[in-house]
DNA sequence: GAGTTTGAAACT
DNA sequence: CAGTTTCAAACTC
């Protein structure tokens, strides 16, 4: 099934729906009927602007009552929660802004009974408000109740609306492979997504859950002093747990200048996470860079076929990216693109993962592409996968604090944000299983043999993208050793989810979609991650991680300093990198300049870092320039056009003189043939390249005669160094005999030659009957 | 690789 | 908002 359902992709700007389809697998066999709101209807045939209502109506497990609170809320309020009664999707709407505090265990007074959540099974959704005297309102009281596989979490919202959340039909029972028969783990994929706001917006905080893997999903609001961190967990129920594992994600939401901390805990049987990246250029929206984790279980534990919740990849594990955004006080009314939001200060966020049985190990790594700035990268994953080397306490990183709680067997992983308001975060133990042991802002070293967690070294800018490839399945699975995940933040206050953001290229700004206000998203690169300073970049640890992404041109600028929308760098939202920019100012060491250009850009214009290419209107191209071109000496049809650049044709708000850049246009339709003809014999280029290199390659590897079965071994194989010896003794045999005999000369030759015409019947008769004799025994 | 062309961005 | 300047990418040789 669709994870993200059709209507709430109709929500997302273009950008996100070009990518292909999410090719989910099945739901689950006793879906209720209700799934029909999330029913996998082509997207594009949902408007774009669907309004967050909408979103709420994707909630089949909302009664009529719930919905219309919730749809009131979604729309007058800050908080929103709903989820679709087959369990796999949850979806909540918050606002930072709006004071949260969730209880977990406690219900309001509308509620019949507290909730009881699954054994092992928790969800901590713990938001401050920015400011009780923001809105003359105290913070709210989030109540967390189960109403059966509902999940009801009221209280979140100023208006204090019941949310819906439901769970997963794998909360309701043990997560550990005990029970299941065949051993395999159970997994369960959560979407987190969280959107700070302003208050005048409707931000969303979206929880989705899926009955396998899990994926988090976060937003963020720009020009906050947040930071976000990304966390990818893998895991798996080894066969022999003595219980069920544990998983718990910790998001710590430090408010700017508030320092009110919000934090959410997700619980599931078994998590397993990965982050979705992409990388393209804007234009091309079909190629998907994923930083995927595949979860591969040494012991013993088959992951079970695992649902994706985002990517259409197949994986069985699967975690998208977490942020949690607030609200700027200083300019809450300018979208900003997302790298620049994490020049602002911004951290993304922090999950964490705990295994009873399986041994973890920690530890970090740093990048090494901007030494300047270390970033620590923290992988969770499996027992025996391989990359995990380093053993490295989480407690170095100042802003991951790790939290082993004696006689639990969660193991928790802080991400403690940094507060621009100096306030101390808040621990997360508004639960039933809240622990005092937990502590604010004190690294802790994990001190438990049974819970570790393992980290791979994982160097962020080692990532060389791949060449897009089409969305399919199939050509999606590439393993590589490159892990390159991105972050992908709102570059406004969200009102509606948009989950499906995984396939986009870094830097990407998402233009809203037409009516759904001014919001918009960016896609952090990897590289801008790696410039967080001080900040945990926490992730899945990764063995496999599917790349099809488009690297980014170097700029070259000399004289912007990279501080203005000249360098493409700068304008997609991402520093500088391996750049050949002189007197470059885009990046973490000029941060305070960097700001001030990013301000002066949006005053200039609010929506600059908001990609060109959007949606079209009605009947016209999917995709048009928003501003259109103003060319006219290249008639559009060379790159200095940006809508032929963005291989879409112009359209009626472009301003170009003597366009050649239409449909029919002959010169257009020539250049369109050439560009296919060149691209084919690049093509052609390319595979004759790879054909030759393997068949060289091969040939180097045969360095001793191999027989394999039916492999089709030419007899020269058989030709090792011992049988050229020999053969060259029978040569010389004859040689000596023929001097012996003291024959001519000629007929010696001849007598070496007929020789070696019999070694090399010999060789090849052996070589025959070695073939045949290995495809009768082989 | 140097020089030219081009059009978006920035400026007035 | 229009005209001009600046800038860096695209293009040509």
């Amino acid at each position: 099934m669709d994870v993200v359902s059709p209507d709430l992709n109709s929500i997302l700007p273009d950008e996100i729906m070009d990518t292909e389809a999410i090719a989910m697998e099945e739901d689950p066999p006793n879906e209720p009927s209700s799934s029909s709101t999330l029913s996998e209807t082509e997207p594009a045939q949902v408007p774009m602007e669907t309004e967050v209502p909408e979103i709420v109506g994707l909630c089949p497990a909302t009664t009529p009552t719930q919905k219309t609170q919730a749809l009131t809320t979604s729309t007058t309020t800050d908080s929103t929660l709903c989820s679709n009664s087959s369990g796999t999707q949850l979806l909540v709407t918050s606002s930072s802004s709006s004071g949260l505090n969730p209880v977990v265990g406690q219900t309001l007074p509308k509620l019949s009974a507290p909730i009881t959540l699954p054994a092992n099974h928790q969800l901590i959704l713990n938001k401050v408000a920015v400011s009780p005297a923001a809105d003359g309102k105290p913070p709210g009281t989030a109540v967390l109740k189960q109403e059966g596989q509902k999940l009801l979490v009221t209280g979140l919202s100023k208006t204090g609306q019941p949310l819906v959340l439901a769970l997963p039909h794998t909360w309701s029972k043990p997560a550990t492979s005990q029970g299941t028969g065949d051993g395999k783990a159970q997994t369960t994929q959560f979407k987190v997504v969280t959107a700070g706001a302003r208050t005048d917006l409707k931000p969303v905080i979206g929880v989705q859950a899926v009955s396998s893997a899990s994926q988090l999903l976060g937003s963020s609001t720009p020009l906050q002093a947040q930071q976000l961190k990304t966390v990818q967990f893998t895991k798996k129920t080894p066969v022999s747990t003595a219980g069920p594992m544990i998983t718990k994600l910790i998001i710590t939401k430090a408010l700017n200048n508030k320092g009110l901390t919000s934090q959410a805990a997700v619980q599931a049987p078994v998590v397993t996470g990965r982050v979705l990246s992409q990388t393209t250029p804007s234009t091309p929206p079909r190629s998907i860079a994923v930083g995927e984790s595949v979860s591969t279980v040494p012991q013993s534990i088959s992951s079970s076929s695992s649902k994706v919740a985002i990517s259409p990849l197949k994986s069985p594990s699967k975690l998208t990216v977490v942020s949690v955004a607030s609200q700027s006080p200083n300019s809450p009314q300018k979208p900003v693109a997302l790298p620049l939001n994490v020049a602002l200060g911004q951290q993304i966020l922090a999950v964490q993962q705990t295994s009873t049985t399986s041994p973890v190990k920690v530890g970090t790594s740093q990048s090494t592409a901007q030494a300047v700035k270390p970033v620590q990268t923290v992988a969770v994953g499996g027992v025996g996968q391989p990359q995990f080397k380093t053993i490295i306490p989480l407690a170095t990183q100042p802003n991951v604090q790790q939290i082993q709680v004696p006689g639990s067997r969660f193991h928790y992983v802080r991400l403690v944000t940094a507060t621009t308001g100096g306030n101390t975060p808040q621990t997360a133990s508004p639960s039933t299983n809240t622990n005092p042991a937990i502590q604010p802002a004190k690294p802790m070293m994990m001190n438990t043999a049974a819970v570790r967690m393992s980290v791979p070294i994982v160097p962020a800018q080692t990532v060389k993208q791949v060449v897009p490839k089409p969305m399919t399945s199939a050509t999606q699975v590439v393993t590589t050793s490159q892990t390159q995940q991105r972050l992908i933040m709102p570059a406004t206050p969200l009102p509606q989810i948009q989950p499906n953001l995984t396939n986009l290229p870094p830097g990407t700004v998402l233009a809203p979609a037409p009516g759904a206000g001014s919001m918009g998203y960016a896609v952090l690169p990897a590289q801008y991650v790696t410039q967080l300073p001080q900040s945990a970049f926490v992730t899945l640890a990764s063995s496999s991680v599917i790349h099809h992404s488009l690297p980014r041109k170097p700029c070259n600028c000399t004289k912007s300093q990279c501080l203005k929308l000249y360098c493409d760098c700068f304008a997609n939202g991402e520093f500088c990198n391996n750049c050949n920019c002189v007197n470059c100012f885009n990046n973490l060491d000029h941060e305070s300049e960097r700001l001030k250009a990013i301000k002066a850009c949006l005053d200039r214009n609010p929506v600059a870092f908001k990609p060109k290419i959007g949606k079209g209107k009605e009947g016209e191209s999917d995709r048009r320039h928003s501003k259109g071109c103003n060319c006219k000496k290249s008639g559009c049809l060379k790159n200095y056009c940006e809508c032929y650049e963005a291989k879409i044709m112009c359209s009626s708000i472009c301003k170009c003189v003597g366009c050649k850049n239409f449909e029919e246009s002959p010169e257009r339709k020539t250049l369109m043939h050439l560009a296919d003809a060149a691209e084919v014999r690049v093509q052609q280029q390319t595979a004759a390249k790879t054909k030759l290199s393997s068949q060289i390659s091969d040939l180097l590897t045969r360095t001793t005669p191999a027989i394999t079965s039916g492999g089709g071994k030419l007899p020269y194989t058989f030709v090792t160094k011992e049988v050229a010896e020999a053969t060259c003794d029978c040569l010389l045999e004859q040689a000596e005999k023929a001097e012996l005999t003291n024959q001519p000369q000629a007929l010696a030759e001849r007598l070496i030659l007929e020789e070696f015409g019999r070694c090399l019947r010999r060789i090849i008769s052996f070589a025959s009957k070695a073939k045949t004799d290995c495809s009768i025994n082989c």
